[in-house]
DNA sequence: GGATGACCAGATTTCGTATCTGGTCACGAG
DNA sequence: CTCGTGACCAGATACGAAATCTGGTCATCC
């Protein structure tokens, strides 16, 4: 057993375990138990109960960055604001764990949802949203009537307000459609994008995405609980 | 101490040290106190603790309705969905009360936060704001490229997230002007309101306000927990 | 050298007791 | 008679100490 696959099997066991009984029921000997490892062997992998989780956690943010990733290369439309929080919409509902991320289920995640220092990708998402706005801006894909703060609260709100709305209206496609009209609407310039400005952005759009990806495997890879990229 | 005046004091008494204390820890015989009456005289006003404080939330509200009535017959332009929730989050931000309520404050507000059937002014004010989105569409002061029920969905959703949204990155004025913005892109017709249509619209939308205003009123005099208005 | 599980301190749960409080109602004041 | 009151009760809640559990370590063994 490669000793990468074994950081993989307790990450798998401790994914499945959290969303069946909860993160506070969650013991680490359990964990261990299903990875088929002892007790001690977890933590040679990660540094303590609650960065096991977090790298939980981060991993399924991987999943969710490399389907934005591939939605772009399929179509540099994509790279518009309003797609993304669309698609992450949609990839957040299919996906449990992320659902119970964005909601803040404190029932799955406990203490976990509440706080915030748990998340170490919290200023790096930051950071790559930050950078992600001022390239949509350059490239005339977003407004500028509003100064990019506003934007990225906006655009916070929006989502945070979607995502614990309860008593949707409709499927998830429906929802993220009403979602996707809201930021539309809110940020992106009236007319259609030039499709020159489309292929411009997304390649800087991707390398940014990447970087964030690979800083964010690095933090699981290394057990680093702060730091940022190299 | 006429009848109606003392229900009033009980209210302020209960307002007082919920903000004081958290609903939890206020007691009857508390209230009681402050009110300058016995514990007993308090069941002839309210039905129970937990109904009293729903009363004291519905106080709130109500003067949160006469704060934007008043706005509209100064200014029938305030009939407008996106200033109205842009108003409906400057009174919020002032008053602690509904604020606690409107990002359901469980330190102040306790369970009373958690549990729906805890507001029975929530299925009214679906109603009023069903109401409202018809005769503003129907006035042409609101798009019609959304369904009814998406559009209510949308500022619900949006208004969750602004109010549950922390570190705003500026002064209420400044958050309050971005979901303004958020609201009037999402729903608003992108051409300038016709005058004509403000000022017919304002008088059903009063009509609509003081009828949801005469419902909650009545609720807080009579004690009747459930039924809607006459 | 790398994996393990016995071990320990501190956190958490348990459970029986004591206290408190929502809601009632018999009584007394006017 | 009407209206207000506070003593009263059952059930909820808070408390506390004992018992249990579990995160994290490390001496031991493969």
């Amino acid at each position: 057993m490669a000793e990468a696959d074994r950081g993989r099997r307790i990450l798998d066991a401790a994914a499945d375990l959290v969303l069946r009984w909860g993160y506070k029921r969650v013991t680490i000997e359990e964990v261990a138990k299903r990875a088929g490892i002892g007790k001690g062997t977890v933590y040679l992998h990660f540094r303590s109960r609650t960065w096991l989780f977090v790298c939980v956690l981060m991993r399924e943010s991987l999943d969710l960055v490399d389907e934005l990733v591939a939605a772009i290369r399929r179509d540099p439309a994509t790279v518009q604001i309003a797609e993304q929080v669309r698609l992450t919409y949609l990839e957040v509902q299919r996906r449990p764990l992320l659902r119970a991320m964005f909601t803040r289920d404190h029932e799955v995640l406990g203490d976990l949802a509440r706080d915030p220092d748990a998340d170490p990708v919290r200023e790096w998402r930051a950071a790559l949203a930050a950078d992600l706005f001022r390239l949509l801006r350059e490239h005339g894909l977003m407004r500028t009537d509003l100064d990019l703060a506003a934007q990225m609260y906006l655009v916070g709100a929006v989502q945070t307000g979607f995502y614990l709305q309860h008593a949707a209206p409709g499927s998830p496609e429906e929802v993220a459609a009403v979602l996707h009209h809201t930021v539309r609407a809110a940020l992106e310039p009236p007319t259609d994008p030039d499709p020159a400005a489309l292929a411009a952005a997304a390649p800087a759009v991707l390398e940014r995405y990447q970087r964030f990806r690979g800083t964010v495997a690095d933090a699981i890879a290394t057990q680093a609980p702060q730091g940022g990229p190299a």
